[in-house]
DNA sequence: CTCGTCACG
DNA sequence: GACGTACGTGACGAGT
């Protein structure tokens, strides 16, 4: 500990205020269960903070303070009255937390910074120039803009949501200037949300222009009258007093006169019982469990503390050196009886792949109790690893046939529950060796039933986010790149910790989520929704489709052969050979070389070349037939790339040597709406759009016997979205099977249904899909390539004749703000942690918010319909295959085609009863063929 | 390992 | 006359 600062001293500085409204608004509103108290703010504040504290690496702090606003007035306001005049009302449960979240600064031992009269900003401002002046280092911990003046010199930022450094480089991406002209940058373009006036019609691209090209604030003002546009040239010269008062405004103060020094603000340890006597008033669980476990270890003396433990009882520190390993049957026969004994056991398999469908087993863990697992190794093979690792066995192992004959009784037992993390990988490793687990339970699921849209569902982040313990990770066990070796090679002394411990912390989690499943009231989302579909999805995955692999390799040569003669013709139109391939070099060879307008260039500094700005270019025939010509060229040779490497070779190498099929793997957590994805590969995006692409369905084959029936929901998410915003025109429109896109238009263009024109109808289709992703004038107007102005129009049109939209819209938008997510019709939660954000960002969250309950009602829908599909269709000789959001793939024996296709239409059209009754009909369209092309 | 691009609903 | 925008995904090649 220094009393002192100086060389080699790190001073970090903390953002109090933005950690505060962060962890408000990224929290559901959580309260004290004694007495209602709001301390959601707190909990997240105190999160964030241990968490920074905790954190390791070496960028460890010598010195650390948490600084905050006084109150809102300040010295600003002398200068402007207005300044932050515009800021919303704190929102009520808010308030109170305030000086909450200064005693939980000092219950962590950390200084805690307020002076009146100045920002939180202004004080960060004059201890990094401190710091920096006593010759040490600075990290400001805040993502605020107005702080991005300070960077340089010593003095860096860092995001903490993002844990991303703020140094020089993205100071200059933010502002477009270093961080010195940060603030006549700001002086200029101002900022709304502050009610910094800068000066009108001027942005921030504009002001960084401008600053780039006259040196500094001053100069330009001086010089305002040579600027050549007359807009910009009248807003400086009338606003040049308003403009150096938003420089002031801008400006930190960093001579704010402190009652202290940078020397007073060591790092200490926190005292176990203050802290932990705060936590505890907090009635912080899992935040106390977490700080007297690590207290713990670090300070021994505290060990003797009776006080925490006794708030914590059931809390067992990870202990990897009690994990057992399995090597003989009856040490195997005590595991089995104590898990009779309680009903439910942990499950996790280790495997050589994590591809379920050549992966061997390696070894089972189980886990009973917290802290009671082991590891069975039962394909662990002798050669750590090198080149000629053997084949043979490591001895001191179970056989497989052993290990089942004690185990598989119990995983089929339909009494004992069977707890896994991500369960759909180990019943497909179980299934291969004939054993049918069930029932089961998935933490990932249960999370994802809870906690969408606030973080991912991996065993990592559960286990940090909510037991507050890093798992072991599996790299350093693996090697990675050439040498990385399979389970099968790890040390079974390594492997008992390793997997033992995925058992225990998995079967912890289970125990933390139960109670919080009831309390977040997703019991029966996880239950109806999420938990009976991973054997449903696992069958399916297993089954496989058959795919023709000649048919694929015939495409990619003839891909390839027109790829070829394309790029002949593209280096000849450019005069040069490049790399086609390369948005980089394309962009240089269009807007450099050839000179072509319309160049904008990204942030990083490359031209834009996507499709819509090659068709603008291809447009330009009269002008720059050379450019034009090569702009289509590269379009088209970008379509086969596309198809040849994405679809017709990669689809090649994921036929299963063994069943001669391609298995997808399906993930019912990789989208926050209730979406499944589709990965290795990825059969939800075959193309289908263009006729070159929809012949790559011709791959997708039924075998001798048998066609594949295809059955798709027809306009479901606007059926939804004509019942939730409760539209009547267009709910009748539904109720008589009318052509609704058509009827949008006519309504909205006063155009006679035997009138419409195809473009008006493609119009009103554009606008029908912009409303269901949280339509703007600009986005419709991008998507039409129509006038800003035009698309408005449109928008403000459509809202007249279906005023529920609007409603809807803004109404899902409110609920989001006030309660920090937004739910499907069967309930479903969709967290939406940046809807009270600022900035852009706030656009985003809102648009989300809005697509959110649609498109996760209909991602529901189809999942009830797969998961009644089974035990619907089992007298057929049918299997479902694959899923593309609204469709069903089957492969059916060709004299049952007609009778699946009914059963399972009527399955899909009514999967929302009985819980929902929907005031239009759901209706399925089918078609079938001999391959997937032909029975769409 | 990130970015730009593009395939799908 | 621009803070910046349609929603949700996954895979590929280029380039760092």
């Amino acid at each position: 500990m220094s009393d002192s600062f100086g060389k080699g001293h790190h001073l970090h500085l903390i953002d109090g205020s933005a950690y505060i409204f962060r962890a408000y608004h990224a929290l559901p509103p959580l309260t004290r269960k004694s007495d209602g108290l709001p301390v959601g703010a707190v909990a997240g504040f105190c999160n964030i903070l241990w968490g920074e504290l905790t954190k390791s690496g070496r960028e460890v702090p010598t010195h650390i303070a948490v600084i905050f606003d006084f109150s809102s007035k300040t010295f600003r306001n002398d200068i402007y009255p207005l300044y932050k005049a515009n800021r919303p009302e704190l929102p009520e449960d808010l308030r109170p937390q305030f000086p909450l979240t200064r005693a939980a600064t000092r219950a962590f031992n950390v200084a805690c910074i307020e002076i009146d009269g100045f920002e939180a900003d202004d004080i960060i401002a004059t201890l990094a120039r401190q710091a920096v002046e006593a010759g040490g280092a600075c990290t400001i911990i805040s993502s605020d803009k107005d702080l991005m003046q300070l960077v340089g010199n010593g003095v860096r930022m860092r995001d903490p949501m993002k844990d991303k450094t703020i140094d020089r480089d993205e100071v200059i991406e933010k502002f477009g200037v270093g961080p010195e002209r940060v603030v006549d940058v700001q002086a200029l373009a101002g900022d709304s949300v502050d009610n910094v006036p800068g000066a009108p019609g001027i942005g921030l691209k504009t002001a960084a222009l401008l600053i780039n090209e006259y040196g500094d604030l001053e100069t330009l003002l001086d010089r305002a009258v040579e600027i050549k546009q007359p807009k910009r040239r009248e807003a400086l010269i009338n606003n040049a007093e308003l403009i150096r008062i938003s420089k002031r405004l801008v400006s930190l103060d960093a001579h704010v006169p402190l009652d202290f020094t940078i020397a007073d603000l060591s790092v200490l340890e926190p005292e176990p019982e203050a802290l932990l006597g705060f936590l505890q008033e907090m009635e912080f669980r899992t935040l106390t469990r977490r700080v007297s476990d690590r207290l713990q270890v670090e300070a021994p003396a505290v060990a003797e503390t009776p006080e925490p433990k006794a708030a914590a009882p059931e809390r067992l520190p990870f202990d990897h050196s009690t994990y057992a390993r399995v090597s003989d049957l009856p040490a195997l026969h005590a595991w089995a009886d104590r898990i009779r004994e309680i009903g439910h056991v942990a499950v996790d398999t280790e495997t050589t792949s994590l591809d379920e469908m050549r992966a061997e087993l390696v070894g089972i863990s189980l886990a009973v109790d917290p802290g009671r697992a082991c590891y069975i190794p039962i394909g662990h093979k002798q050669g750590g690893g090198d080149l000629f690792g053997s084949t043979d066995l490591v001895p001191g192992q179970l056989a497989l046939d052993d290990v089942l004959a004690v185990l598989k009784p119990i995983l089929e037992d339909p009494a004992i529950l069977k707890i896994g993390q991500n369960m759909k990988y180990d019943w497909k490793i179980f299934a291969r060796i004939g054993v049918t687990v069930a029932p089961i339970e998935d933490t990932m699921l249960m999370s994802s039933a809870m906690y969408a849209g606030l973080h991912n569902h991996g065993m990592d982040t559960l286990s940090e986010t909510y037991l507050g313990h890093t798992p072991i990770p599996i790299k350093p066990l693996l090697g990675s790149g050439k040498s990385a070796i399979t389970f099968d090679r790890v040390a079974i002394d390594d492997a008992v910790k390793y997997a033992a411990e995925d058992a225990d912390v998995t079967l912890r989690l289970w125990q933390s989520f139960q109670p919080n499943l009831h309390r977040a009231k997703v019991t029966t989302v996880y239950e109806t929704l999420e938990r009976p579909l991973v054997p449903v999805l696992a069958r399916m995955e297993m089954h496989g489709i058959q795919v023709d692999r000649d048919t694929l390799s015939r495409m990619s040569n003839a891909f390839a052969q027109k790829m070829a003669g394309l790029e002949d013709e593209i280096q000849t139109l450019a005069g040069d050979r490049f790399n086609v391939g390369s948005p980089k070099q394309l962009g240089e060879v269009l807007f450099d070389r050839l000179g072509l307008p319309g160049g904008t260039k990204g942030k990083t500094g490359a031209y834009a070349t996507g499709a819509d700005v090659l068709e603008d270019i291809t447009t330009l025939e009269d002008t720059y037939p050379q450019g034009a010509q090569l702009a289509a060229r590269v379009l088209d040779w970008r379509q086969l790339a596309k198809l040849k490497s994405t679809y017709t070779d990669a689809l090649q190498d994921h036929i299963n040597p063994e069943t001669g099929r391609v298995h997808t793997s399906y993930s019912l957590v990789g989208a926050v709406t209730g979406r499944l994805s589709s990965t290795d590969p990825n059969l939800q995006n075959i193309p289908i759009r263009t006729e070159e692409g929809r012949r790559i369905r011709e791959a997708f084959v039924a075998p001798a016997g048998r066609v594949l029936v295809s059955l798709d929901y027809s306009q479901i998410e606007l059926r939804i979205l004509a019942h939730v915003a409760d539209i009547p025109s267009l709910q009748q429109a539904f109720r008589d099977g009318i052509d609704i896109h058509a009827l949008t238009a006519s309504e909205m263009f006063s155009v006679p249904l035997d009138q419409m024109t195809p473009d008006i109808r493609r119009r009103a289709k554009a606008i029908n899909f912009g409303v269901i992703y949280g339509i703007s004038g600009f986005g419709l107007a991008r998507n039409l390539r129509i006038p800003r102005a035009e698309a408005q129009g449109f928008i403000d049109r459509y809202f007249e004749r279906f005023p529920g939209i609007k409603e809807y819209m803004s109404e899902t938008v409110k609920f989001a703000q006030g309660s920090g997510y937004v739910q499907t019709l069967f309930g479903r939660k969709i967290h939406t942690p940046e809807i009270n954000a600022k900035g852009p960002t706030a656009g985003f969250a809102k648009r989300a918010a809005i697509n959110a309950p649609i498109q996760g009602t209909a991602a529901d829908v189809i999942r009830r319909a797969m998961i009644r599909m089974p035990d619907a269709i089992t007298h057929l000789d049918a299997k479902m295959l694959l899923q593309v959001h609204d469709e069903l793939l089957f492969d059916v024996a060709e004299e049952d085609a007609a009778e699946l296709t009914r059963i399972a239409k009527a399955v899909m059209e009514n999967a929302h009863h009985p819980v929902l009754t929907l005031k239009v009909p759901l209706t399925v369209e089918a078609g079938q063929g001999l391959n997937w092309a032909a029975a769409h």
